[in-house]
DNA sequence: AATTCGGGGGG
DNA sequence: CCCCCAGAATT
């Protein structure tokens, strides 16, 4: 039916065949742990994933476990991990095949696109490797290795690049293995093709990479990206009362760290305003509310995410956390672990 | 078509 | 300091 196979093709095989790396979800084609971990390897490296993984499968073993779980229990684990709707989508779509599925994971590529959290991506790898459906995954990794190898200058980040990779990948994927074909793409991608100091040198594809030949490796693939970054000034108030209970709020959907807990939060609008907060009236107002009066302040934190700076300072406050604060939960300190939080308010634990 | 969603690692 | 990472959803 498909033609010849192109030599890129034959060569990406073999060399997969040979160098395949050993994850504990290639051990089966169970379409549940080849979801939950292309979800969690979603703009994540394969070592920062993969213990998120093991606990996953372990509290989770089957979708119906996941499906079952708290949403809170689901973020908890997901803590730490970055693009926090991932979690809350996955909780969404266990219950999806749960309701709509009975239990049974869709297996067409139309029908896993539906759940929330599977795009073009991650429908493609399930659809490939668990139901040996003939649908190229377009990776960061493909993009890098057929930029290259053809010499391909579309920016990648244009619907005319995605259109173009995404009709290349798609004619170079075999009818036969096409999942083992995808994952010899991301390995090949990471492991020989790589973003800095590619081994070209001991390159399979060499002799055929017009990339190379032409000596625009270093400037494939080409991105237009540029993002611009904000700056945000942020004051947390810890609460501690004689009891050594305090307050938290889960975070709503419109912002950073969606579904994640946090302590009172005082947001100002200029370094000035955040290096002077005890002058003004949003902090004293706060104190009022909480009954509370200062007794530590940290050092100023700066935590970077992709498109926000963060400016943070903890105030620790000796105040009333019984008379209850509208949207706020009361919790012991030892039961905050059981929370998600941001990584910026655990590390700010683990240092003090 | 652009923006926004984390956090960590490498050069 | 920059870029990248088994992308998706929203605006």
């Amino acid at each position: 039916m498909d033609s010849v196979l192109h030599p890129f093709s034959r060569i990406i095989l073999s060399w997969y065949s040979a160098h395949k790396r050993e994850l504990p979800w290639r051990n089966n084609k169970n379409p549940y742990s080849i979801w939950l971990s292309e979800i969690i390897l979603q703009q994540t490296r394969i070592e920062q994933g993969l213990s998120y993984y093991l606990k996953f499968i372990e509290a989770f073993p089957t979708v119906n476990h996941l499906a079952a779980a708290k949403e809170d229990h689901v973020m908890q684990l997901w803590q730490g991990l970055g693009y926090y709707s991932r979690a809350r989508n996955l909780h969404a779509a266990a219950k999806m095949v749960v309701e709509e599925y009975k239990g049974r994971f869709p297996d067409s590529y139309d029908d896993l696109r539906k759940l929330p959290g599977v795009g073009p991506y991650t429908a493609s790898a399930i659809s490939s490797i668990a139901f040996n459906l003939r649908h190229a995954v377009v990776d960061g990794n493909v993009y890098r290795l057929l930029s290259r190898y053809f010499d391909i200058d579309t920016p990648i980040d244009s619907s005319a690049g995605i259109r173009e990779f995404f009709d290349l990948a798609n004619e170079l994927i075999p009818n036969f293995s096409p999942g083992d074909f995808n994952q010899a793409m991301m390995d090949f991608g990471s492991l020989v093709c790589k973003p800095s100091n590619p081994i070209c040198i001991d390159c399979p594809l060499n002799a055929g990479c017009l990339a190379l030949k032409n000596e625009t490796i270093a400037s494939r693939p080409i991105k237009r990206g540029k993002t611009k970054v904000k700056k945000r000034y942020l004051l947390y108030l810890i609460v501690k009362d004689d009891e050594d209970h305090t307050l938290v709020r889960k975070r709503g959907d419109k912002d950073i760290w969606a579904g994640l807990y946090e302590f009172p939060i005082i947001e100002f609008q200029s370094a000035e305003e955040w290096l002077g907060f005890e002058s003004t009236d949003k902090y004293k107002e706060s104190l009022k509310v909480f009954q509370a009066e200062l007794n530590h302040l940290s050092n100023p934190v700066k935590h970077i995410l992709s498109h926000q700076h963060l400016h943070v300072l903890f105030a620790r406050v000796t105040g009333n956390t019984k008379s209850s604060v509208r949207d706020y939960e009361r919790k012991s300190f030892s039961d905050l672990a059981q929370l998600g939080m941001p990584r910026v308010i655990t590390r700010y634990f683990e240092q003090s």
